[in-house]
DNA sequence: TGTACATCAGTGAACGCGCGTTCACTGATGTAC
DNA sequence: TGTACATCAGTGAACGCGCGTTCACTGATGTAC
């Protein structure tokens, strides 16, 4: 007996298709290329539908952004939390600078796909993206070592702004083996310099 | 006596006058933002001209990115070679930590105002920016502890890309003491791991 | 040395294209009586 | 329970705009005789 679910819970599902296919289609083309009807037709509609549900593009940056920003956390953290007591940030490390991470942005870290982009945009959209980053960094700081909070979250706001550097490089190389050796040369670097003896 | 210059010579220093301008505009608005027009209303000109001095915008960026990459890295080893011995490399990091290479990024690293833009780009593209960025590699490394030039080299890489990651980082925080102080760890934190001692 | 012509360096209008957004429309679903 | 109407969720054509690029043109400079 399937329950027949209310239009507006069909609507509400629909939307989050959208975002959904937003949030991928922003990390892997970057903001300015990806249109409107790009999104639309990965969500499985028509371009007109959109305003049904979103008042403009920004709207829908500031969802996806969101959407992206936790998504990717969960993985990231859940990563970590699965490691040993004491291993949990080089769990973190090796898990942001892995070959995976870098092959697939368009579920990965949005600081590494559109930090640029964003760094170059108006200064709403710089605070959105400050905000939801530091959603990330706010569960980092604990795992640094430090003798204050802010010294922490200090140590994991230079932590994680390198390794974005690092993965947006490692995207660039087109020597492939090249930009293995610069991804694992920095978890080495990350983990002896920021992981607990 | 002012020596009339020849039609060839005024020809190339338009051309010079047009990469100049482009290599600031890219960095400063991005390249999908950057139009012809724009640029050539920057160097003085008008859109139709363009197509006399470049084939096509694609040769524009690889010249601007040229002189984009000599620019920045004169700028960054001139700060370098200025301090005492033993204190370079900690001038450096410095120079490219700095609030003034933040609030500039017209004149500054193309690897942070460009890389995520670059790491969606085409192939091509992406190798002409890495040769690009090995011109800074290379003398950078010396700089850089470590008994084999390998070593030196790598150490260099994963500094260069991290510290553009910052730059990048710093640059979309709207809270200006908090890039300050972003910029600020960053420096120390590098300056420990990698300055001899 | 003067003149006729060729080339250079650039102008500005026009092109096709893809973008964000609007809008008239439609068929399916929900509601009132 | 059946019917009439309202709303929902989406379609697809059309809009104005800015882009990269093309092209006919022009006035200044260089060259041949």
């Amino acid at each position: 007996m399937t329950q027949r679910q209310s239009t507006s819970a069909k609507s509400e599902r629909t939307r989050r298709r959208i975002v959904t296919a937003a949030a991928a289609a922003y990390r892997e083309r970057g903001i300015e290329r990806t249109g409107v009807r790009d999104v639309m037709k990965r969500a499985g509609l028509t371009q007109g539908g959109f305003y049904f549900h979103f008042r403009d593009k920004d709207e829908l940056f500031a969802e996806a952004s969101r959407q992206a920003v936790t998504t990717t956390a969960e993985w990231l953290f859940r990563a970590a939390e699965a490691a040993s007591p004491g291993k949990q940030l080089r769990a973190f490390i090796d898990t942001y600078l892995s070959r995976e991470h870098r092959d697939s942005p368009g579920s990965g870290c949005m600081i590494s796909a559109l930090g640029c982009e964003v760094a170059r945009g108006e200064r709403r959209l710089r605070a959105v993206f400050s905000g939801r980053t530091l959603i990330m960094l706010e569960r980092l700081a604990p795992y640094l070592p430090g003798a204050t909070a802010a010294e922490r979250r200090q140590k994991a706001g230079v932590l994680l702004a390198s390794m974005a550097g690092v993965l947006m490089a490692s995207r660039v190389l087109t020597d492939s083996s090249q930009s293995d050796r610069l991804l694992e040369g920095a978890r080495q670097f990350f983990a002896a310099s920021f992981a607990e003896v």
